[in-house]
DNA sequence: CCAGGCGGGTGGTCCGACCACTTTGAGTGA
DNA sequence: TCACTCAAAGTGGTCGGACCACCCGCCTGG
């Protein structure tokens, strides 16, 4: 006989937990090849199109990658693919919750350029001093706002730490840091952003970390007050 | 025409795109019942197959809430809900994942055990209380984790932020612990797990944000430079 | 030996049917 | 009149099969 556990909510669900498990107990190493999805549906003894409906959820969470034509594939596992759901949550929230993620995102960024301070090497710190002059250098809001998220992201990784650099991407995501932005028209918030970026990039460079996290707390911070004022109001 | 827009990858993507974009520019407002599978497939312009896999995919993000003989509804896009993914994404990690994982935890952890000393009510800190007591009066390991996630979660709950806590929540998952725990059977583990409770609750009582910091800090860190060793050696 | 094509196998999509569950309201009995 | 029952309609859940689009490796012909 088989294992013969039925129960469990919906036949799908059973076959999302049951793959996750295979992978949890190492049975499927990342980067390796699953049975095909017609094999997996006799192998957990249900139809094929549950089971594509339980790879699908979690082609979605990033633990699997389907490729078309050629396999299913257990994922790299990586912060980043798993944590892309947290872009979608940005996207989604609004109101109250907005200001909540941006407080995630000042205790995480803070944190993170603390690390960077002690971490960052020369290299990554001229990096990040590129995006700081490509951002002074032009007025296109789109160029801007493309090297600003660099800019973060680049102090991310320098901390050293992927997870948290991956969950700090997916809170500033494009749509969202655009969202925010869309009604921040007042002429000198470009030129504030400028000046707190000059101040985080000072700390870093000096490899001060109490310095880094309070210039990387104020930074948010200032969005942030001024989103919880306009929620609030 | 329709609107012709047939680029973007798979059928099912789209769908999802299609969804989660009627749901951001509010045109479907949480708690609101979606048309049905069949009328949503022929809108969209495919079969109800694809439709159900993007549906699918967007319940297991927690965006959308599937019932059965009822109906499909948006969800209520509460942080718990949307977040449940970090708890996917502990319980699939190891390695050094783990120690970056911990990590995090420790930077939320402390946040928020500073932002509870500033704002806990008489009620919750009684309710942690509870939790540290009940937590000293049994040796069943089962139940001392029960009640010590219970406190963590009091704690998170009280620092004011459902989103910060549903991050917390998922970090902490009952799997997560229970795997970090197994291999520490040294006896004095939950001697000293109980005195950085009584630690962090004394700062809570006494409304001390630093402290109560420095104490979450020193707890999670605890256990994150165990880890550390353990992964590195 | 190499380049090209061609076929088998894979995931992607679609269809139609049936099952399981929830909801609703008409009918029945007290 | 009211409350209860239960049956029918409508919904998501599952199934099986068919076909399409794509990848890859073999095999053929040069």
């Amino acid at each position: 006989m088989d294992d013969a556990a039925p129960r469990k909510g919906t036949v799908t669900q059973r076959a999302v937990e049951e793959i996750k498990a295979m992978i949890a107990e190492g049975r499927l190493e990342p980067g390796q090849r699953l049975p095909t999805e017609r094999d997996l549906a006799v192998q957990l003894g249900m139809s094929r199109s549950s089971t594509r409906e339980a790879i699908r959820a979690l082609t979605v969470m990033g633990v699997l990658d389907a490729r078309h034509g050629s396999g299913i594939y257990v994922g790299a596992l990586e912060a980043g693919d798993l944590l892309e759901t947290f872009g979608v949550v940005a996207d989604l929230s609004r109101g109250p919750r907005l200001v909540e993620l941006l407080e995630v995102r000042r205790v995480l960024e803070s944190a993170a350029a603390a690390l960077a301070a002690a971490r960052i090497t020369d290299e990554r710190l001229a990096a990040v001093e590129a995006h700081l002059a490509a951002m002074n250098a032009t007025d296109d809001p789109e160029e801007i706002l493309s090297h600003d998220l660099a800019f973060h992201r680049e102090i991310a990784s320098a901390a050293g730490n992927a997870t948290m650099a991956a969950i700090l991407d997916g809170l500033s995501s494009r749509t969202f840091r655009a969202r925010v932005r869309r009604g921040r028209q007042e002429q000198d918030a470009i030129a504030r952003t400028r000046r707190e970026h000059a101040a985080i990039h000072r700390a870093l460079a000096a490899r001060d970390p109490e310095a880094a996290r309070a210039a990387a707390a104020a930074h948010v911070g200032e969005v942030e007050e001024w989103l919880r004022g306009r929620v609030e109001g």
